[in-house]
DNA sequence: ACAAAATGTAAAGTTTGTTTTACATTTTAA
DNA sequence: TTAAAATGTAAAACAAACTTTACATTTTGT
């Protein structure tokens, strides 16, 4: 799985550490999930797509072997 | 976070062993994702979305407390 | 040029998602 | 009515998602 999530985030002008507490989790947490270190939970996913205005399909992709 | 997994396998017809397969995941998983026992993680709820063939959103909802 | 802010890396510990296995119960089909 | 199919429950084990802490590096702003 891919994502955009560091793109939209830049669109946004937000700091990882905003984009942290406005969807609840640590900095760390952003930083895995933007240099897809691990897969983040469904519960993230929605979060985050709610924050950036987009559906999750829009900012998270599948990939081969997924 | 609350979903309509289950509803939408009965409109397409499928047992949890075919969404299952179809998603490349135990029975298991499945039953725990229905009875939200846990939380999926982004691929499988993607992986879930496509076979569904409807948006993440429209199948998982967030609830006050995520 | 320099300091502050932002981003990046790492590691250890905790929590949780998922698997396999086994059996129980309910539902469905004949 | 009965057997097969589907669903449900449980538990143990394992992998991975996430946290905190700390420090390094890069970028930004003045």
């Amino acid at each position: 799985m891919k994502n955009i999530v560091k793109v939209e985030r830049a669109r946004m002008n937000l700091t990882q550490a905003d984009l942290a507490e406005k969807v609840s989790v640590s900095r760390q947490t952003i930083i895995a999930i933007e240099s897809a270190k691990y897969v983040p939970s469904a519960i993230l996913v929605l979060k985050i797509a709610k924050v950036v205005g987009k559906p999750v399909e829009e900012l998270f992709e599948l990939e081969d072997g997924d």
